[in-house]
DNA sequence: ATGTTCATATTCACCGATAAGCACTTTGTT
DNA sequence: AACAAAGTGCTTATCGGTGAATATGAACAT
């Protein structure tokens, strides 16, 4: 399960230390792409052909569906981590994210995300996260 | 179950003591995360698991889950206790709950909670704590 | 009261993960 | 062929995390 926030920084080539909790979870070799909300989505192996195989079930009649498989698949990269932990990230995503030098990773679970740092920083600040939300939510999901 | 209340301090590194009789309750491994009014929570393995299960079946395609979700994940840490009973907190947990030294630790029955301690203090001599306030909730939903 | 045991506090030393800089290779362009 | 740009790999220094040793103090039994 991936969890956690970390943050590092690119290198002069745009490379990135995968933090060490998550690579093991992730595996040597993954996938990042596109993601929601301004920020790269990566997932292992076995997570990306789930999320694929989901993507196939759309209708392709669907204009929104053709879409949205196109976002996905189209930002889609297969990085590895070599012997120092790094990855490369690709540069169009680079600048798909707004990635400068300061970067926050995440675990979210079934995937991870990378930010540009300020963004995720200000993402938290934001009243996304309102305490009443959350408390309602936990009820809801009985905790 | 969870119960008591004890005050600690962080070590220099931002190691913690988990007390004694909290220990067995919880395990040798436990999560914390952030929790809502300004503390962390901590949970048994089991009661976790329990919690990932139910985020991982919400729609990536919905914001306020992504919301929730990364709220919640990105906050967590897979924590360990060590030989002397200690365990460390994640520097950005620290941080998020403001800890400097003095640290309160109590029992809220399916998980732990933990405090800065002069939040803590503040918090139950503010009238967010009238016993009498409490009860008079409480039959609200009917006990 | 005294000694024993257990829990907690404090300090120090070591190791691994990360940051940063540099050099080399490959590829594509002129 | 020469060069620039991008990618890959190595080396070193630093810092945070981890473990060990010791000190302090409370609880308990004799």
């Amino acid at each position: 399960m991936l969890i956690g926030e970390y943050e590092h920084s690119l290198d002069a080539k745009g490379r990135l230390i995968m933090p060490a909790k998550l690579r093991e979870d992730l595996g040597e070799k993954f996938i990042i792409t596109k993601g929601l909300d301004g920020c790269l989505f990566g997932f292992s192996q076995t997570e990306w052909t789930n999320f694929e195989e989901k993507l196939k079930t759309l209708p392709l009649t669907n204009k929104n569906a053709r879409d949205f498989v196109r976002f996905f698949l189209s930002g889609a990269t297969e990085c590895e981590i070599d012997k120092q932990g790094r990855f490369l990230i690709a540069s169009n995503l680079r600048e798909y994210a707004g990635m400068e030098k300061e970067i926050a990773i995440i675990g979210v679970g079934t995937r991870i995300e990378i930010w540009n740092k300020d963004k995720w920083k200000k993402y938290n600040s934001d009243e996304n996260i309102s305490a009443d939300e959350i408390a309602e939510n936990m009820t809801m999901l009985g905790i």
